[in-house]
DNA sequence: TCCCATGACTCAGAAACCTGTAC
DNA sequence: CGTACAGGTTTCTGAGTCATGGG
């Protein structure tokens, strides 16, 4: 790196951590103040312990330039893409066989694989939203901070790098094979087992079958807490106000957080400024949840939670608890006195797999293709995804390929309008027909120009390839290459073609290169109107899409049960819906029957 | 008895990686 | 038939939930 203009000779443990920045100079951290503060102030004090060998002193972040560094990765990465195909897989086989040795573990004597098994990288700490700490530099871990977790007179396992561990236990009461306190935040970092082993499963199952069991008691919990929404007890009337909306809007908790955290809340956390009502029942929710992924929804609601809404907020500023007398504890205790181990994101699942159920029965066609049975499918998962607020940035190449849909689109609608007015052109009564008075609405003179100058193009240079091909071939066999002539007379022909069709614009008039009887036509144009509809509806999805992400409800909230019944019932491959890590997530899920219902 | 820190687990989106497909 | 790249899959690790236990 370079300070000031100077070039700082850094000792290498200085080296690593201005690494760690220098990578990342192109991306949004390196634009938020706060990264880059408690990043240099962890810098200041790696210098003060290993200071640059050439004297340079550095006090100032706005003087330090990581473009060298940054320069560095990119070439190395580059290197790495530029490796030849059979390169990148014997450097993959020797990076598996290194790490073969970590990747299972025995569990009660059976082979299990382990998730996370490698240790997580020195790095900076990549706080989400407006953590307080991020940019802070988040340190290597040695065996000396690792506790590991063993069965009792097994042999112990030695580190793969030099030191001893700071402990080994031999606890079966818990799930996970080692853990270390991370030094930014003091939170534990664990070592679990994959998602597909039998821990993870059994837990799997069991919070499915929790959720279903709610069902025997959901009914109860609403009726009481729809009449303790006018309890004279403003305790419970705020506790049965919370529990409504955990309830209706699949919102969390909400825990009580630190300030040494991102200012983030949930159900009971709520403060009187992210409600707002606007009568005569609405509600707009506009708050920071976890991940400090915004939450924003106009919802009209019951007449007495808008009421109570109203009284809560009296005479509170706007940074006070909406509900200051209810707290996580005491509701999940509450709720727990309904069905044992009940708990608010019991209803999270609950919700979020009846949902989807209910959006496969009623939404699947029976007699649909099975495209047209995946799109239903994903429907269902969407409203789940849009029930938790499940969200994703817009894809980098979203708007790109939604202008390719528009393009297609516009062609489609073309030829259909080009079919139609050969119908015209053959008999005037079909303009009367109301089947094809349809106007092409965003098909003016300049869409038709634009689109036949790229038609005309297009075809233009697949004459001329076609030419240049059929010459290679004829000189591979040894033949005379056709004549310069020939391509020329090719072209002249296209742009004929072309010159027909732009005399046809505004007659309503086509004449088709290859005449057709008027039936044909007609079963044309009804096969363009179906592709047109059915890709409109794609692209319409594609839109209101944009900014759902589906994966998360499919792993963590839809019961896979409902997937594999559903697949069953309708003949689709459950390959089609599940990638193979969720088949061997699930495989407890497999063996359900067709009318297997949640 | 309550409250609050601790600990262990699930859930979350971004980034890295891979793969199928359109050209 | 190779290649580029878009979109899907997997990995990574941060951010929640919630039970427990000790003061």
């Amino acid at each position: 790196m370079k300070y000031n203009g100077q070039t700082v000779d850094l000792p290498p443990e200085a080296e690593e951590v201005a690494g760690f920045y220098g990578a990342m100079i192109d991306t949004e951290h390196a634009k938020d103040a706060t990264f880059n503060k408690n990043f240099f102030d962890d810098f200041l004090k790696i210098l003060k312990k290993y200071p640059p060998k050439n004297g340079v002193k550095i006090t100032k972040f706005e003087l330090c330039d990581f473009r060298s560094m940054f320069d560095h990765f990119e070439a190395e990465k580059t290197k790495k893409k530029s490796m030849t195909s059979a390169e990148k897989k014997t450097a993959k086989a020797a990076k598996d066989a290194l790490e073969a040795p970590y990747t299972h573990c025995t569990l009660d004597g059976r082979k299990e694989k382990v998730g996370n098994f490698r240790v997580e990288p020195p790095g900076l700490f990549r706080g989400r939203g407006d953590h307080p700490k991020k940019g802070a530099l988040k340190l290597r871990v040695r065996p000396e901070d690792i506790t590991i977790n063993i069965g009792k007179d097994v042999p112990i396992p030695t580190p793969n790098v030099p030191g001893t561990w700071k402990e080994v236990v031999n606890d079966n009461t818990v799930t996970w094979l080692a853990n270390w306190v991370e030094n930014v935040n003091g939170n534990y970092k664990y070592v679990f087992l994959a998602a597909g082993s039998s821990i993870k499963g059994q837990s799997d199952w069991t919070k499915f079958e929790k959720a279903r069991e709610l069902k025997k008691y959901v009914d109860q919990i609403r009726n009481d807490y729809n009449d303790a929404l006018r309890n004279k007890n403003m305790g419970e009337r705020q506790r049965a106000t919370a529990m409504y909306f955990i309830d209706k809007l699949a919102l969390r908790a909400g825990n009580e957080k630190g300030d040494d955290e991102a200012d983030t809340v949930g159900c009971c956390s709520l403060r009187c400024e992210h409600v707002t009502l606007e009568p005569p029942n609405k509600l707009v929710f506009d708050f920071l949840g976890k991940d400090s992924i915004r939450y924003y929804n106009e919802v009209a609601v019951d007449e007495q939670v808008y009421k109570n809404i109203r009284i809560f907020k009296n005479g509170k500023n706007p940074e006070d608890e909406l509900f200051d007398r209810v707290n996580t504890g005491a509701l999940n205790r509450h709720l727990a006195s309904y069905m044992k181990g009940l708990t608010a994101k019991v209803f999270r699942t609950y919700n979020a797999s009846l949902t989807f159920q209910d959006l496969l029965d009623r939404g699947t066609p029976e007699k649909g293709t099975v495209q047209e049975k995946l799109n239903a499918y994903n429907h269902a998962n969407r409203m789940v995804a849009i029930l938790c607020n499940h969200q994703r940035a817009v894809p980098k190449t979203h708007e790109q390929s939604m202008g390719k849909m528009r393009d297609k689109l516009r062609g489609l609608k073309y030829e259909r309008m080009k079919l139609r007015h050969a119908l015209f052109a053959i008999d005037a009564k079909y303009k009367k027909d109301k089947r094809y008075k349809e106007p092409e609405s965003d098909l003016d003179d300049d869409a038709i120009a634009t689109h036949e100058d790229n038609l005309k193009a297009k075809e233009l240079e697949k004459a001329e390839k076609k030419f240049q091909k059929d010459n290679e071939k004829a000189a591979e066999d040894g033949k005379e290459p056709q004549d310069e002539s020939v391509l020329k007379e090719k072209l002249k022909e296209i742009e004929a073609d072309y010159k027909r069709l732009k005399k046809e614009r505004g007659t309503e008039k086509h004449v088709l290169k290859r005449e057709k009887p008027t039936e044909k036509i007609e079963e044309a144009i009804d096969k363009l109107e179906e592709k047109i509809k059915t890709f409109k509806l794609q692209m319409e999805d594609r839109e209101a899409g944009k900014e759902v992400a589906l994966g998360t409800s499919k792993i963590n909230y839809l019961d896979p049960r409902i997937t594999v019944a559903w697949c069953k019932e309708h003949g689709v491959p459950v390959e089609r819906l599940f990638s193979k890590t969720l088949m061997t997530k699930f495989p407890w899920a497999m063996e359900v029957d067709m009318d297997w219902k949640f």
